[in-house]
DNA sequence: TTGACAAACGCAACTAAGTTGCATTAAAGT
DNA sequence: ACTTTAATGCAACTTAGTTGCGTTTGTCAA
């Protein structure tokens, strides 16, 4: 899944508004512009400590927020895990499929998206919807075949 | 939402598979019968709770578990909590509609399902689908209006 | 270049939600 | 009534994340 902003573009853009660019924060965005598939705060420990730099585990889950809250990454739950995964939200609009056997989580882009749905549950229930998830679970080509 | 079974018809259909009939997995079925709505495992205690029956935490765990093993009941995982929460299975086919102002989850019954795209999805991913979630987010006309 | 000030950090203790081990109790068939 | 095994209850534990609070560090202005 290809991105739209570069690591640069992002620091640079949360220096302008005031924000420092710590060597945490370095490390996290770089973390999440290297790798396209959503990744849980654990996962993101692993991978910054093999990068040879352990971070606090509260100072990461508070950057996590600050990115969250800025609208850089956005949050995931999987159905069927109890983790909060997340990914950069400058990803083209996808969605995930979720292999039941292998676990593994492929993204996918539907050509018809939800645009329809949304607008008539606006006219039949007067809700606005801001904001859809959708997830596919089944048996990923490898494992069934 | 419709429900297809009755409680007594879930009851015996376990029954006739060996398992018992025991004060809580009828009160469980009660609650879950008489109430369409998602409900966490402490919504859950809570309204066992009220009806004068107070149930131990871990077997009210492993009833849910019980019942989720047998097709009883569904997982539900909102994105933007942390409880896993569980409805009826043999609820008619329907998704959510979920208020990020009053938190109110109501359900909606989409008539342009996904089977096409999860046609599709076999055809080009070799995905074979067996499930999907699709949850949407905004706000409810309660509280837009 | 040096202060100052808020952003960011680290530690320890805490919480929420659920799980495990193990000894005990109780449905249901015989 | 007896036996068997499903179901229960308690205590201790785990996972995933949060809070309070005192300390450190980027960044900007003097």
């Amino acid at each position: 899944m290809k991105t739209t902003e570069t690591a640069e573009e992002i620091l640079s853009s949360l220096a302008s508004q005031g924000f420092r660019m710590t060597r945490l924060r370095k490390a996290i965005i770089g973390v999440f512009t290297g790798n396209g598939l959503p990744m849980s705060a654990d996962e993101l420990m692993e991978l910054l400590r093999s990068g040879l730099a352990a971070f606090n585990r509260t100072t990461v889950y508070r950057e996590i927020a600050f990115l969250k809250e800025r609208g850089v990454i956005q949050e995931i739950q999987f159905l069927h895990e109890r983790v909060k995964r997340y990914e950069l939200a400058s990803l083209e609009h996808h969605h995930h499929l979720v292999c039941l056997r292998c676990n593994r989580v492929e993204d996918i882009v539907l050509e018809n998206d939800l645009a329809d749905q949304e607008k008539s549950i606006l006219n039949s229930k007067g809700f606005k919807v801001t904001n859809h998830m959708l997830e596919f679970h089944g048996i990923c080509r490898g494992c069934h075949s």
